[in-house]
DNA sequence: GGGCTTGTTGCACTCGCTTGCAAAAATAGG
DNA sequence: CCTATTTTTGCAAGCGAGTGCAACAAGCCC
């Protein structure tokens, strides 16, 4: 098998009879080439099967249409139907998605933005991590656009796209108070991200407006098994909660099952929860898991309409809501 | 801001005073370059933040570094954990990934590979859906590698991983056999793809063999909710199957709630149910589902050391074993 | 010191494409 | 029909890197 053979402009030129810069014209929207031409160089490239070189095309544009997604954990249900969102937008916009995966090594995120720098991305969307001040301003002294999702560090130049992280919360607290709970408690992770401290403060905050206490109770990671040891130290405490706002859905769904099969509660009689993300997992049968909607779609579509944009503009942060999905594991509603 | 001011070899070698071609050595392994030449120049790239423009490099070598992975649905669980383990491997191998989504329209896959083909991809790896031959055939002719995953289409030049569906099929048959089950059904989506039928082949026939009948029953794609219709159609049947063999854990994690809150079924004890994927939800306490697991890092270690071999070799199938998870969703075990 | 090998270095060309510029062709106006 | 204007076209100069080749320096042996 011979490497790489590929068709150039200057073949599909020689073909057809015409200059190379023709060709390149034909394929640059917006170029003065006549229709005659147009067409025999449409024709002769569909022959040989000619496709533009990205590669050179960008070299030369310094624009390779690529954008860089650093996430880690992306088989994360929240996370993998992000990427969803964003890879299809991207597409629409006639970008194209490079994958970095950050799972690895810890100083991968600084890693992973050389390599956007390397292939010389027109942007990096960070879904996880935050890399050094450094980088980042090497990245934007380069001319990349940067856009942070759910992570609120302050940096200029860069879009922040947030959940109204605090209202929500408030809001959950507000619905589990209707359904009539009195022990309230909220089950964090050790993750400590900006965007689920929110969740956190906002819940605590609704607890002191209404003088009830909330017990915090965090462990581990932000995943389902971390959920079952919460409930663990939740349910073996001598003031017993019935009412749990968790700072996401997986943790939810683990925190149920362990609540239903170690211990017996009945969902909502016994203990009403909240989650968040809305993950699919959310709306099956088995959890029918009240919840704050993640507007996946919503984030998407801002941060590419904000990299189309020309011009960065001034106002670069997005603060969005997260609706509630009212579902049964809440009395009520 | 001023757009894109990236610093070049040119300006490195300027700094360190020395030629390009003296930078452009020090970034290329096993070229001859001098300790002392060596020292200035990444000296200077240091100072100056330079980074080998990938575009131009791959320009040069014909080689992009770049592997196309093609994808819909991919906040689908399995999914998501294979794209997970692929771009990790392919970051060891310093290889990054271009994600394509095929969610959109029908010949989207035909649009994507024709990106691969614009960014000079140096491979593409389809987990979705079968591109047109011709297309396949201009990827093959233009040097790319093209690695299928779980689609059986025979076409030689690409590498084909698939599982041993069939042997699998037939596994979970005799489980179930053990557990005492009499009244066998197979749930199927109606995706049809390859792997999917070998499954549902693999278990008729180890019925047949047996003497046993099985019930297949198919509907819609291979989904959670299609889990529930099909649990409707199963169980409203005379005959009520006592063992269920499900395409996918997606669709059997739908059918078990079914099973459970519509037709009050005890698993395992009234019902025996397997599933396939072994994805993060078959563990679930809720579940606890006796499945197959995919063995995605090995999947995606396959994938990426052919990628990596200077010649492709004979040998371009892989048919990997897919291992039975025992959990509580069989009897016995 | 002369002849030779070994190791470094710079020149210049190449990769495939875009684009400013000026020449050529087509169109319009009188 | 000739000139003025507009459109189309080709030339050539880049973009940022890699690499064969020849020149050159250094080191070795006799």
């Amino acid at each position: 098998m011979s490497r790489k053979i590929f068709v150039s402009a200057k073949d599909v030129a020689d073909r057809a009879g015409v200059s190379r810069s023709a060709v390149s014209r034909t394929f640059t929207p917006g170029a003065s080439v006549s229709e005659e031409t147009r067409r025999r160089v449409t024709e002769a490239a569909e022959a040989l099967g000619y496709h533009v070189n990205h590669l050179a095309r960008g070299l030369m544009r310094n624009e390779s249409g690529i954008v860089c997604l650093i996430v880690s954990e992306l088989d994360t249900p929240y996370r993998a139907s992000l990427i969803r969102a964003l890879t299809g937008q991207l597409q629409s916009a006639s970008k194209i998605a490079m994958l970095i995966n950050t799972d690895r090594s810890d100083d991968s995120v600084d890693q992973a933005l050389r390599q956007a720098i390397s292939y010389r991305a027109d942007a990096s969307i960070i879904l996880s991590g935050m890399p050094d001040r450094s980088i980042t301003d090497l990245c934007l002294k380069s001319g990349q656009r940067l856009v942070l999702i759910n992570r609120d560090e302050d940096r200029d130049g860069a879009l922040m796209i947030n959940l109204n992280d605090r209202d929500a919360a408030r809001r959950s607290f507000i619905a589990l108070l209707r359904a009539g709970c009195r022990n309230f408690a909220f089950a964090n992770s050790e993750a400590m991200t900006p965007s689920l401290m929110a969740r956190e403060e906002g819940f605590c905050a609704a607890g002191r407006e209404h003088g009830l206490e909330v017990t915090v109770e965090r462990f581990g990671s932000t995943t389902y098994q971390s959920g079952a040891v919460l409930a663990q130290r939740l349910f073996t405490r001598e003031k017993r909660p019935d009412a749990i706002f968790c700072v996401n859905d997986l943790l939810a769904c683990g925190l149920m099952d362990a609540a239903r099969h170690q211990f017996n509660l009945a969902i909502p009689s016994e203990l009403c929860v909240v989650g968040f993300d809305d993950i699919e997992q959310a709306s099956w049968s088995s959890y029918n898991l009240t919840t704050f909607a993640q507007p996946v779609d919503r984030i998407a579509a801002e941060a590419v309409s904000w990299l189309d944009q020309v011009t960065p503009g001034e106002v670069n942060s997005r603060r969005l809501e997260a609706e509630l999905v009212w579902r049964g594991s809440v009395r009520g509603g």
